[in-house]
DNA sequence: CTCTTCACG
DNA sequence: ACGTACGTGAAGAGC
């Protein structure tokens, strides 16, 4: 099958230039050439490339004059003229793709749509050929076809659109773009349509006439506003599609299809071009791409035979990613003198004899369970690259091909390593001895980064010692009484059961309730409820939806229940058991370094939302119980505002949590101007409220939504806050500001992270970056703050022989598994280290609290 | 495989 | 005018 890929040029240089221009400082060598453009032109073009791997390509351009423009004065009338710092890169983005090895086309008076246009008919005289185009402008979704799809690019993303996807989404044949046009016109090109009428009636006239001609042949049908309004502007409707409509006849000059076969082309005019724009980056991978690292290892037949040398790289392989049901597939161990392939049989004897020197491996808590579990020795190991990169990388993966691949070093990903069903192959054995390799050979490098980035204290002093912590915590696991949730699962059944009877009952039909399209269908259509959402594919039936809904029909009140106890049943109940390990237990991995404010996560189970807030989901946690004699819970009261009252150096806010008052009472007098005792209940839960909201970047529509009052009220109460508290405002404003000048934040702790949503050229998630800078500071410095003192908590026990095991954390909470006999030492040693593990400008407060569940532990 | 919904801090 | 609170994980539906 020949594939063939049609890129509208123009439009992808367009993207790359805005994406970054409205700074207005932007990439340029040292010429001061500008080549922000081109840098993200070359970025895409690579992507398609690797993506669509194209036998046949093409890449349009528009050029000089333009027929349409030349009949319709106001076509693309109110475009802004071609920045000129745009128009010096254009020639350049053609010298790339002949470079490239990539024919591209330009002819006047046909703009890039007529030229893919063009294309498009040929492709559908060959049945041969599929292709894809690619754009963001959606006129060119008109030619879609059987044989053509449409990458829609997107913000951050893409819609593929094949004739069935088109029409489940517009719910009209592609071709019908035009006809749509013809109505709703298109502000952009300055397309007039139909005045008065917006895509929405377009779409619903489509669907019901077929076509322009269709909806003007049954006028007659059509009634009040929508009719005078098509008779009104019959003449620009049709000259409207006239315009819409692509060409496809440009003579292009190529005698058919052949003429635009893609042969791979990475030549010295393409290395000059990126030295005379001085993009390295690409330079490095054209040039790199030949340099596969060349490895030869050995498979070691006895321990012996390792030479013994100071430092060893070693990495360990499991076959699966749950390291609690996996196996150990073999070892692999480097150093200076070569690498080594270690058999799960031998990997005892390799431990021993390596036990007192320097080394490094990857997923050092991976490590610790897996050998503990094949009741292998625990050794000392001094770094674990995979936290280091984590650290220092935008997005952190936990496999080690992301980072080895990009450079030469060529192994399998993580996902085809656990596919493997048939044993250790030759394939892998060399696999895991490059991987020991790389890890020997590059610990130097990324830990010189780490230091360049002033994050050794938070690798040395928090990370890397608290994966050893976690994985105690995980081995330790919480017991689980399987018998309780059995009881518990048959109550709920019937009460399922139940609901389910009802609502088919009120519904007057049976249909799955669970089914967001069926219960939509249901609540709106069949019983006509109002206050419908629409969402791409259906209603919206969330609880927000529901809620308003109360009172107007009984099923509301039930389908609410449903939902309640649906979830409980297959989420915490039958979800649970299925994690319960023959030791009774669950054994959740924590994920260290996934989330990125630096918290924790939880999997296989999640073992930190287990229902709390409500009444009848909090009775899971009776099922949880400890191992040893009571649970212990500590938790952080307001650890995150105190954050915030902290780092935004407010006094005010400072000086209540000094005094030890009730924040959100204490907000609410301010705020309404009254004293402490006269705050209501209601009051201080708007408070709450407000701050909370602060601490997201909150909006007055948001703040008005969740309060369930006006937008405007909801805005007042923000302002009054920032009235009462200028300082929160000023750290508000000066993070946001440092954001953009730097491109990234970090915590107390120096934990670093980049938001590249702030470059973003849309507004929608330009804001969203925004609360991020405003966010990340406040959460990741209470997730840092909590590690701290989790890895401290772990050497106080240790240095006093506490068996007492800490089990879980839940963000600003840990939970101990306590022996009777220790209580009062471990409660002393736990609230004493998280309260002082950091001297902030306010105090950190603390509670604890016992259970012999968790039920009862608060 | 993506979307929607809902559980937690 | 935009579209509307940060950070997660799991289950079920429906393509």
């Amino acid at each position: 099958m020949k594939n063939i890929i049609l890129v509208d040029g123009n439009n992808l240089l367009f993207r790359s230039y805005y994406a970054t221009a409205y700074t207005g400082n932007f990439l340029k060598n040292s010429r001061g050439f500008p080549t922000n453009a081109l840098y993200g032109f070359i970025n895409m073009m690579n992507k398609i490339i690797e993506e669509e791997r194209p036998t046949y390509i093409a890449v349009a351009f528009d050029i000089g004059k333009n027929f349409r423009k030349e009949k319709y004065d106001f076509y693309k009338e109110g475009r802004k003229h071609t920045p000129d710092e745009l128009h010096m890169q254009e020639p350049y983005a053609r010298k790339i793709l002949k470079a490239m090895g990539i024919p591209y086309f330009e002819l006047a008076p046909y703009e890039a749509d007529d030229i893919i246009g063009t294309f498009a008919k040929m492709v559908e005289e060959d049945p041969d050929f599929v292709g894809t185009i690619i754009s963001s402008d959606r006129d060119l979704l008109q030619l879609v076809s059987p044989q053509l799809e449409m990458k829609l690019l997107k913000q951050r993303d893409y819609i593929r659109y094949n004739p069935i996807s088109f029409m489940a989404d517009y719910g009209i044949e592609p071709i019908k773009i035009i006809d749509m046009k013809a109505l709703a016109g298109d502000s952009s090109d300055n397309i007039p349509g139909v005045r008065g009428i917006g895509e929405k009636t377009a779409l619903d006239l489509l669907q019901k006439y077929g076509s322009l001609e269709g909806i003007y042949e049954n006028i007659e049908n059509i009634k009040g506003k929508t009719k005078e309004k098509l008779e009104t502007d019959k003449e620009n409707a049709f000259m409207s599609k006239e315009i819409a409509t692509i060409y496809r006849d440009v003579p292009l000059g190529i005698k058919d299809l052949e003429d635009i076969k893609y042969t791979t082309k990475k030549g010295e005019d393409l290395i000059a071009l990126y030295e005379e724009l001085e993009f390295y980056s690409f330079l490095k991978n054209i040039t790199s791409e030949k340099v596969v690292v060349e490895h030869e290892y050995q498979i070691l037949e006895n321990a012996n035979e390792l030479p013994d040398e100071p430092f060893y790289g070693l990495y360990l392989e499991s076959s699966e990613a749950n390291y609690f049901l996996a196996d150990i597939l073999g070892m692999g161990i480097s150093c200076k003198a070569g690498s080594y392939f270690v058999k799960k049989e031998l990997v005892k004897d390799v431990l021993e004899k390596i036990k007192d020197k320097d080394i490094v491996t990857y997923d050092y808590k991976r490590l610790i369970v897996s050998l503990k579990k094949a009741n292998l020795p625990l050794i000392k190991i001094q770094d674990d690259y995979m936290i280091i990169e984590a650290l220092l990388s935008d997005s952190s993966k936990d496999d080690i091909a992301y980072y080895m691949v990009p450079n030469g070093y060529e192994v399998f990903f993580l996902e085809d390593v656990y596919k493997k069903s048939y044993g250790v192959t030759e394939k892998m054995m060399k696999d895991i001895s490059l991987k020991a390799r790389f890890l020997f050979e590059n610990i130097k490098n990324v830990k010189d980064r780490l230091q360049e980035e002033e994050m050794m204290s938070l690798y040395q002093d928090i990370e890397f010692p608290l994966a050893p912590v976690l994985a105690d915590m995980e081995m330790a696991g919480v017991l689980v009484k399987k018998e309780i949730l059995d009881e518990m699962k048959i109550e709920i059944k019937e009460q399922i059961d139940n609901l389910t009877k009802d609502i088919y009952e009120l519904a007057g039909e049976e249909f799955n309730i669970a089914s967001p399209k069926q219960l939509g269908e249901i609540l709106f259509l069949k019983l006509g409820l109002p206050g419908a959402k629409k969402t791409t594919k259906g209603y919206k039936t969330d609880v927000k939806v529901l809620n308003k809904l109360i009172g107007q029909h009984p099923i509301i009140e039930k389908i609410l229940e449903y939902r309640n106890v649906t979830k409980l049943y297959s989420t915490y109940i039958e979800g649970m058991e299925n994690y319960i390990f023959p030791d009774g237990k669950v054994h959740t991995i924590f994920k260290q370094n996934f989330a990125r404010t630096g918290r924790l996560s939880s999997t296989e189970p999640n073992l930190q939302n287990i229902p709390v807030r409500n009444s009848e989901g909090k009775k899971i946690r009776k099922a949880f119980v400890p191992s040893n004699d009571e649970f212990l819970s500590v938790d952080y009261s307001q650890i995150e505002l105190r954050i915030l009252a902290h780092i935004s150096g407010s006094k005010e806010l400072q000086e209540a949590f000094i005094n030890d008052q009730d924040i959100h009472t204490k907000v609410a007098a301010d705020m309404y101007g009254i004293s402490e005792d006269e705050v209501t209940k209601a009051m201080r839960r708007t408070a709450k409220a407000v701050i909370f909201g602060i601490v997201y970047g909150i909006s007055g529509f948001g703040l008005g939504e969740n309060l369930e009052i006006s937008s405007r009220e909801a805005k007042q109460f923000i302002n009054k806050y920032y009235e009462l508290y200028p300082g929160v405002k000023k750290y508000m404003d000066s993070i946001v500001e440092e954001a953009y000048s730097k491109g990234y934040v970090r915590t107390l702790f120096n934990r670093k992270r980049v938001i590249p949503e702030l470059t973003s050229t849309n507004f929608m998630v330009r804001n969203a970056g925004e609360r991020i800078a405003l966010n990340t500071p406040i959460q990741g410095t209470s997730a840092d703050i909590i590690k701290k003192a989790m890895v401290e908590i772990a050497k106080k026990f240790k240095e006093e022989n506490i068996e007492t095991k800490m089990v879980l954390q839940v963000h600003d909470e840990l939970i101990f598994d306590v022996i009777k006999e220790e209580k009062e030492k471990v409660e002393q040693i736990v609230k004493d280290i998280m309260i002082n593990t950091i001297k902030l400008n306010v105090p950190l407060k603390v509670s604890a609290d016992y259970g012999t569940d968790w039920y009862e532990t608060k």
